[in-house]
RNA sequence: GCCCGGGUGGCGGAAUUGGUAGACGCAGCAGACUCAAAAUCUGCCGUUCGCAAGGAUGUAUCGGUUCGAUUCCGAUCCCGGGCACCA
């Protein structure tokens, strides 16, 4: 009897499809487990070998929880909104709904195939209007709600509108009060729309002007990862900034909590930093100068607010820097800079983000003849202004401390200004130190105070004195909400007179109208615009026409497959009680401070309404690192000939090809320093040899199959190692690299294919042991074998294929106990802990030790089944059956650990003097530290070594050796 | 530039967190079975000296702590990821 794979998956993916195996329902008698993947964008290329990984790890994980006695959620759906299906739309004409549901076919069998235990009847879509109706339930909610900073909590938008009606913003600590406050008299008499538009700044879904991408050419708002260097991705036209009516949630109210809410989350610490770097909370000091200048008027008052998180360096300021935006510029500027800074405001004018971008390390400004006084000791510090001062920053001014701030001793040196310096010898007077461990010097009342100390008394100073205080800020910004797009789910919103109305929840959900052209809307609005029996209602209103960005969907989708069917809620309440926080979220970093920030802030809000018990959504995630594929290329370079013609050189990777004139059949083709930017075309593996080289043939072929717009297939040259190959026919070394998978660099692996040779099982098991779950690692396919080769041992301790049935039912000897019980506790440990290569070796090592031992013994083997039926569920389940057993392996009780099993009555030690080993020597296990020394002492071998006057001093036993020290 | 990771055989990677480095698998070499191949099994497999027993050396480089360092500390060099004029 034969290990056959195909028959035994198929019978058993059938069989658990059938039986509903993986169905799940609330039992409060287990303990719950949730166990959730990051859910995939359907794709139209399907699954490629690196995306199950995460897939396997976590459906490993959530059977062997089951296993453990878990009630498991572990289920599955798409990400299905989403621009990749509009772009094909754009392209081929096809609706996306139509090459959405193809590709969720397509995955969903590819799935099927690799036997995970997803719990299908909670699959969803987001692009369900049965999905979405909810989103843009949440969607209003935010909408309809403030955040109160008194409370730190969100609140219902009425509840602020009734305490303007008694008492205005008095007492209301939120984002705008600082800016605009007012009283009940005057909160009445604003017009209805005046009192709209302030009740829009305090929602927590919010629409403002913003800038967008925006391409002229393409008539189009494009993302930014469709913006290359300020062209478009696709065409390469100019890119401009565009003010538009924009969506936004208000994710800054919620800063410090996301801050603070990962001390209770196990996330890596890099992923960790990356969250609290995008947040990038600095926390310093806000400090008036009174401005002097010419261009100002006796008793004409200004001041210039800067934002600092080093007070303690006020001493140090030697100029003050604003934004060229800044409001001051223009009140401030002398007569005599006049000229000088309209020059430099044209010039920042005439600068795109782009430039500004590509050239960071340049240095510009320029000075406004305005003074600054500095409030302790009177100092007068001219203000200059300067691009690389932002005005969306802080307070758009900073003060610049050159012997501190490496850009302030920059800007210094550029300019000529003069350096102050305050802490000592610490200051070189040829680079900035940015110490905080310094002790002031040259620093009036703080001179000898620690830099530490110096901030509490600067600070203090400024608060007792009006001129300054305490801030704390944040680098994000709120979230853009809205797309110029389609395929998303439509605003529940409708305009009329420049107001915002909410749609009533029961008219949702907003289905998403059908349409046939998916072109931009005028003025770079989405292409709802076009359907104006779509847009305008009878009111005489209009609908927003913007759709939500891909991560609405996302922020909440792991609430809905506790409840996935409920038409009344998102979620029941009672669901959520149950099945709570996700236990184990499996997924890729690219998300790092995208979608897992926002779905942590949309359930920090959904907290806050009550509508479920906890406030952040994933207790533990792991990210699983990506599978890499080895591209096969060669370098291409374009060349020009003196009469006028261009060719494309090839070369390996190793060679390139020198700048210069080069002489090739008579022709003289150069490569200058712009062409050999080469670019490197890669090609499928199947054109390359067995030792990784190409033939001439099959260049010429490649170039036939891979057309490249770009070039002249008569043209080609293909030149290596100093020798035009078009003569000599040589074969061709290929260049390869790893890199990331896809379908351009063909370098793909499909698991259809691994799985069709090998099985389902091997190629699980495969996944696993390629290496750590969170790295990333190369996929080679030569390596599957041994890990076949193990399945089929596995079988054979079971069957052979001559005589059948192996396995019999005798008593286990205690060496075979001993393989067992080892096996039980490390795959415990290790699956526990996410260390699925390490539990595959330990696997193979089982099977060989048990192979060696000839232990067909059911009472070992059927416990060794239940251990590895998490990792190959198939084989598992299919020898389970063998065995006589009823029903699934995944019900079976795991096997408990009994140490006894693995003790070893004696063991040997190695026994070290000073390190180095001279013998072994036999001690009990369950002997203490002082029985060891009492061996030691006793041993006639080690007294010898030691001598009669040099008794031993310490004695280490630590697990493995015994080291006496001399 | 800044912030995180990480450097171990020909390759993917282990090492109970300071205790005999290289588990497990791939590739390679030798052998058994076979007419032959496949499948299966056995042995060898960091480098170096040696017929061998065995010795020396070895975890990017240099230095330190320790009886003992892949592991801890300091400096340097590479590789990967993230952020980027954030005051």
């Amino acid at each position: 009897m034969e290990y056959n794979f195909r028959a035994i998956e198929e019978n058993w993916q059938k069989t658990w499809k059938e039986n509903k195996v993986y169905q799940v329902k609330k039992d409060t008698g287990k303990p719950k487990c949730y166990v959730l993947d990051m859910f995939p964008y359907p794709s139209g290329s399907g699954l490629h070998v690196g995306h199950p990984l995460g897939y396997i790890a976590s459906d490993i994980y959530s059977r062997y929880k089951r296993l453990k006695g878990f009630n498991v959620l572990h289920p599955m759906g798409y990400d299905s909104f989403g621009l990749p299906a509009e772009q094909y739309a754009l392209e081929t004409g096809q609706h996306p709904a139509v090459t959405t549901e193809n590709n969720i076919n397509n995955f969903r069998a590819q799935l099927e195939k690799i036997g995970f235990c997803y719990d299908w009847s909670r699959e969803i879509r987001t692009s369900d209007p049965s999905y979405y109706k909810w989103t843009q339930s949440i969607f209003l909610d935010l909408f309809n709600s403030w955040y109160d900073r008194r409370i730190s909590k969100a609140r219902p938008i009425g509840e602020l509108e009734a305490t303007f009606e008694q008492e205005g913003t008095f007492g209301i600590a939120s984002f705008f009060t600082e800016k605009k406050s007012f009283d009940a008299i005057e909160w009445a008499a604003f017009s209805k729309k005046e009192q709209e538009d302030i009740l829009m700044d305090y929602r927590l879904s919010f629409s403002s002007y913003g800038e967008v991408n925006w391409c002229e050419a393409l008539g189009t708002v494009l993302a930014n990862d469709e913006v290359v260097n300020g062209f478009s991705e696709r065409g390469g036209f100019p890119v401009v900034k565009k003010k538009m009516r924009q969506w936004y949630l208000r994710i800054t109210e919620y800063a410090d909590r996301l801050l603070q809410g990962l001390d209770k989350i196990e996330f890596t610490d890099s992923l960790k930093e990356q969250q609290k770097n995008w947040i990038g909370k600095s926390t310093g000091a806000e400090i008036s100068f009174e401005v002097t200048s010419s261009a100002l008027t006796t008793g004409d008052k200004k001041v210039l607010t800067v934002y600092t998180t080093r007070p303690d360096t006020i001493f140090g300021v030697d100029f003050m820097v604003i934004a060229p935006e800044h409001e001051l510029v223009k009140q401030i500027t002398t007569e005599r800079q006049r000229t000088s800074i309209d020059d430099y405001l044209n010039y920042t004018k005439s600068r795109s983000d782009r430039e500004r971008m590509a050239e960071v390390k340049q240095i510009t400004g320029c000075f406004t003849g305005a003074f600054a006084i500095n409030p302790f000791d009177g100092r007068e510090i001219p203000v200059w202004i300067a691009e690389y001062v932002l005005i969306g920053y802080g307070t758009g001014a900073i003060m610049g401390v050159p012997c501190g701030d490496t850009r302030d001793f920059n800007f210094a040196r550029f300019f000529d200004l003069p350096v102050t310096n305050i802490i000592g010898k610490h200051f070189n007077g040829t680079e900035a130190n940015t110490t905080k461990e310094a002790i002031l010097e040259n620093s009036g009342f703080l001179t000898g105070t620690s830099m530490k100390e110096a901030t509490e008394l600067v600070v203090s100073k400024l608060e007792a004195t009006g001129m300054g205080k305490r801030k704390v800020n944040f680098r994000m910004r709120d979230a853009g909400f809205s797309r110029q797009r389609y395929w998303g789910e439509p605003f529940p919103i409708t305009w009329k007179d420049g107001s915002a109305r909410a749609l009533d929840k029961n008219e949702l959900p907003l289905e998403l109208p059908f349409v046939e052209e998916y072109g931009p809307g005028p003025e770079g609005e989405g292409p709802l615009a076009n359907i104006t029996e779509w847009t305008n209602l009878p009111d005489g209103s209009k609908r927003e026409t913007s759709t939500m960005p891909g991560y609405a969907g996302s922020s909440w989708y792991f609430l809905r497959y506790m409840d996935p069917h409920n038409n009344a809620e998102f979620c029941s309440r009672e669901a959520s009680d149950y099945w709570n926080q996700v236990d184990l979220y499996i997924g890729g970093t690219e998300h790092a401070v995208g979608h897992l920030l926002y779905s942590r802030m949309w359930t920090k809000f959904l907290f806050d309404t009550g509508r479920i018990s906890f406030d952040e959504p994933y207790k533990k995630l792991v990210n699983q690192g990506m599978i890499t594929g080895k591209s096969f290329f060669v370098e291409t370079y374009h060349a020009a000939s003196a009469d006028g013609r261009t060719a494309v050189l090839l070369s390996s990777a190793e060679k390139m090809l020198p700048v210069g004139p080069l002489d090739i059949n008579g022709t003289v083709w150069t490569i200058d320093a712009e062409s050999r930017q080469s670019s490197r075309l890669r090609y499928a593996h199947k054109y390359i040899d067995a030792v990784g080289r190409l033939a001439k043939s099959q260049i010429e072929k490649l170039f036939v199959e891979q057309p490249d717009q770009t070039i002249d297939l008569n043209s080609i040259i293909i030149y290596f190692n100093s020798k035009d190959l078009t003569e000599t026919g040589e074969p061709f070394l290929s260049g390869t690299v790893v890199e990331k998978m896809s379908k351009s660099k063909y370098n793909v692996e499909n698991p259809d294919d691994i799985v069709i040779n090998y099985g389902a099982d091997t190629f699980r098991m495969y996944e696993m042991f390629l290496g750590p779950i969170e790295m990333s690692k190369p996929w080679d396919t030569k390596g599957i074998e041994g890990v076949h080769r193990f399945l089929k041992k596995l079988w054979r301790l079971f069957f052979d294929e001559i005589t059948g049935k192996v396995w019999n039912e005798q008593k286990a000897i205690a060496a075979e106990l001993k393989v067992l019980h080892r096996c039980i506790r490390k795959i415990d440990d290790d699956t526990e802990k996410f260390s699925f290569n390490t539990a595959v070796s330990a696997f193979m090592v089982c099977i060989n030790e048990l192979t060696d031992l000839k232990c067909h013994k059911k009472e070992v083997l059927e416990k060794i089944l239940i251990l590895l039926a998490p990792y190959t569920p198939h084989i598992t389940e299919e020898l389970w059956h063998q065995l006589g057993n009823p029903g699934t392996i995944l019900d079976a009780p795991f096997p408990e650990f009994e140490e006894s099993h693995v003790i070893e009555s004696s063991k040997e030690y190695p026994v070290s003097v000073n390190g180095k080993v001279r013998t072994t020597i036999h001690i009990s296990l369950d002997a203490s530290q002082q029985d060891v020394e009492v061996i030691v002492q006793n041993n006639d071998t080690i007294k010898k070594w030691l001598g009669e006057a040099a008794p031993k001093k310490i004695i280490y036993v630590k697990n493995k050796m015994i080291n006496i020290v001399v």
